[in-house]
DNA sequence: CTCTGGATTAGCT
DNA sequence: GCTAATCCAGAGC
């Protein structure tokens, strides 16, 4: 038998993800993503995550308006958007706001806390800072993929807790990696010095 | 309908 | 540093 996770997590409400995707993106980095999976347990702390907006914003997929794709984005925040790419990819997203405007937080990288053999198998890797150290490395190692897209993130099998640490992260502002426009924006945050970031 | 390229990663050079 | 792997959304015709 497997020992009991000795922290409890309880999910953050829909009331945090109602502010603008930069602002979520700074509130999730140090909080804790849960995913629950065959009576399993996995967590990692946030330590890296990028704002996406909306039509104001030409490297997120809202920018062209709402489509088959991307009409979570247009959804009020606490809820999943998982899209896939480059052709064997998925990447997950927190969808922020009230609705009125389309925006999600992707989120890019996280520290391994419970489950960690649970994603190494999944990862078919076995260094800890190669387990989710990118967005489709996070996805491969949750088993997120298309049927996670949509879903609210205030309960079991995907969701999203506080931070079990007292100290908060501190906290850095990079532009966002792999677009084209939109780099003069500083929308990705990171706990800096963290080992566990895609890009250091 | 067809075509292009992407919010990426891994493996090789 | 370079690029194959591999699907589908979005744009153009």
């Amino acid at each position: 038998m497997k020992k009991a996770a000795t922290i409890t997590y309880t999910p953050l409400s829909k009331s945090f993800y109602e502010v603008s995707p930069v602002r979520l993106a700074r509130k999730l980095i140090g909080t804790v993503i849960v995913r629950i999976i065959d009576n399993n347990i996995l967590a990692a702390r946030i330590v890296e995550a990028e704002a996406y907006g909306g039509s104001d914003d030409p490297a997120s997929h809202a920018y062209r308006g709402k489509t088959d794709r991307n009409k979570m984005m247009f959804n009020s925040g606490g809820y999943s958007y998982v899209y896939f790419t480059y052709g064997m990819h998925y990447c997950f997203n927190v969808v922020a706001g009230t609705g009125r405007t389309a925006g999600a937080v992707l989120i890019r990288a996280a520290e391994p806390l419970e489950g960690i053999n649970i994603m190494k198998k999944n990862r078919n890797r076995d260094t800890l800072r190669d387990l989710l150290s990118g967005p489709a490395k996070l996805c491969q190692a949750f088993a997120i993929e298309r049927s996670l897209n949509g879903i609210p993130l205030d309960r079991p099998p995907l969701f999203i807790s506080k931070s079990p640490n007292t100290s908060p992260p501190k906290i850095k502002t990079t532009p966002r990696i792999g677009i084209k426009e939109g780099i003069d924006k500083k929308w990705r945050f990171v706990d800096a010095g963290s080992e566990f970031l895609s890009v250091i």
